[in-house]
DNA sequence: GTGATTCTGTGACATTGATCACAGCTGGTT
DNA sequence: AACCAGCTGTGATCAATGTCACAGAATCAC
């Protein structure tokens, strides 16, 4: 696939026409990244926009003590790094890639030049932000207000959200990620979501097989947890 | 004060002339909320922006069980509504008048023609966002790893940032909230708050007298609980 | 000022879930 | 096949903190 046909896919850029994502498909530096390797460092400076164009990536925050909160799972056609370009404060967040990913880098420069030249970049922009802090505030509710079980449940749809594919009412993620992963997305225990899936799995609400989860009944496991 | 003088105060305008103020001024519909009033009730239809140009409303969001999260406190020049204006989707806060306020609204119309004329607005809405969700992300962190003293911690520190006023080093907020409300913050019980006060204050890093509250050493205390 | 209402302080108790410890699996490598 | 590393399952223990109960303050309304 092309730079371009990548960029078609970016919610941000698909009102654009097929000159100007070739336009801006041409400042555009691809990169290479291997599983585990970290992409961007918190405290660091944000000069670069990237999106990613195939893997995945984690974006988190650590503690002063090791500990790990993975804010969100990013994909293919995922963009990021777009935060500190914004607002001129530094990095709020790590970048690892959680497998081998490829990504396509736009300069601080370019990045902003866009937004002043194809105001629909702006405004799809803001469309995403605002959809982002819909999520992070729902995030917060759940760990202000709900127990271990649930804020795990509402993990995994989150998680059946941006990795899973659906087939007549229920929903495969195939390679879920290891459960101290999913604890770190649910502000919970290893242990613990290793309980909680097993009792899961009792209730038959979800069934396990290999590296992958499925949920019986997507909108009733929804309407349970949310 | 005009509402164009209100207008000039609000960080998404300060880059506008005056007559393009006046113009926007033109179209906003003062509103006024008495304490405790609902402004806006979840799940209704975003159609509406909102100025705050006096007293204080909180943004909270509610448990099937009536539980509440608080998620932001809002001042003076602080706005609120865009969310569901930006991306369709319905409400997903109710906002309540925490003091007696008052209000500029501007019609779902008027508010997306602003940002396709006047780019500045969009970018400046767009720092503005990414502001919020970076402090979204600092709750998310603070919620999952921290015990209930430094959430509490954070959570006046937060609280000195919207309502405190700073003085040689330390910052009073006058009319501290409710326990039931920092608790609501905090993402803990009142009785915690109750009892992690009087260990603050024990520790000589806080005063209270009357509803005021007084942090000794503002950069102290930001560096030990963050 | 008196009473009513709402907020705050504090002890006792119950419970959740973190942590520790270790055994059992699984998948990749030589 | 044998090994090793890293992931997962599971019991035991224990601390943090939510919940309950009630008394004492503060504030409000008349």
């Amino acid at each position: 696939m092309s730079k371009t046909d990548h960029l078609r896919n970016v919610p941000i850029f698909t009102d654009l026409t097929d000159s100007d994502l070739t336009k801006i498909a041409s400042k555009m530096v691809p990169r290479v990244y291997e599983k585990g390797q970290m992409i961007l460092l918190e405290e660091s400076m944000g000069e670069t926009f990237f999106i990613i164009t195939q893997g995945a990536v984690k974006v988190t925050r650590l503690s002063a003590d090791g500990r790990e909160v993975i804010l969100a799972i990013l994909g293919e056609s995922d963009f990021f790094g777009e935060m500190s370009l914004l607002d001129g404060e530094g990095r709020s967040a790590n970048i690892v890639a959680n497998e081998d990913a490829k990504v396509l880098t736009l300069s601080r420069n370019d990045f902003l030049d866009c937004l002043e030249s194809y105001p629909k970049i702006a405004i799809a922009l803001l469309e995403e932000l605002a959809t982002r802090l819909r999520k992070s505030d729902q995030q917060i509710e759940s760990l202000s207000l709900s127990d271990s079980e649930h804020r795990i449940g509402i993990t995994l749809i989150r998680l059946a959200g941006e990795l899973g594919t659906i087939k007549q009412g229920h929903v495969t993620v195939k390679n879920l990620p290891y459960q101290q992963d999913i604890a770190n997305m649910a502000g919970t225990s290893r242990e613990t979501v290793s309980r909680t899936l097993k009792l899961l799995e009792d209730k038959k609400l979800v069934r396990r097989e290999n590296r992958n989860l499925t949920i019986y009944n997507y909108d009733a496991f929804r309407q349970a947890f949310s």
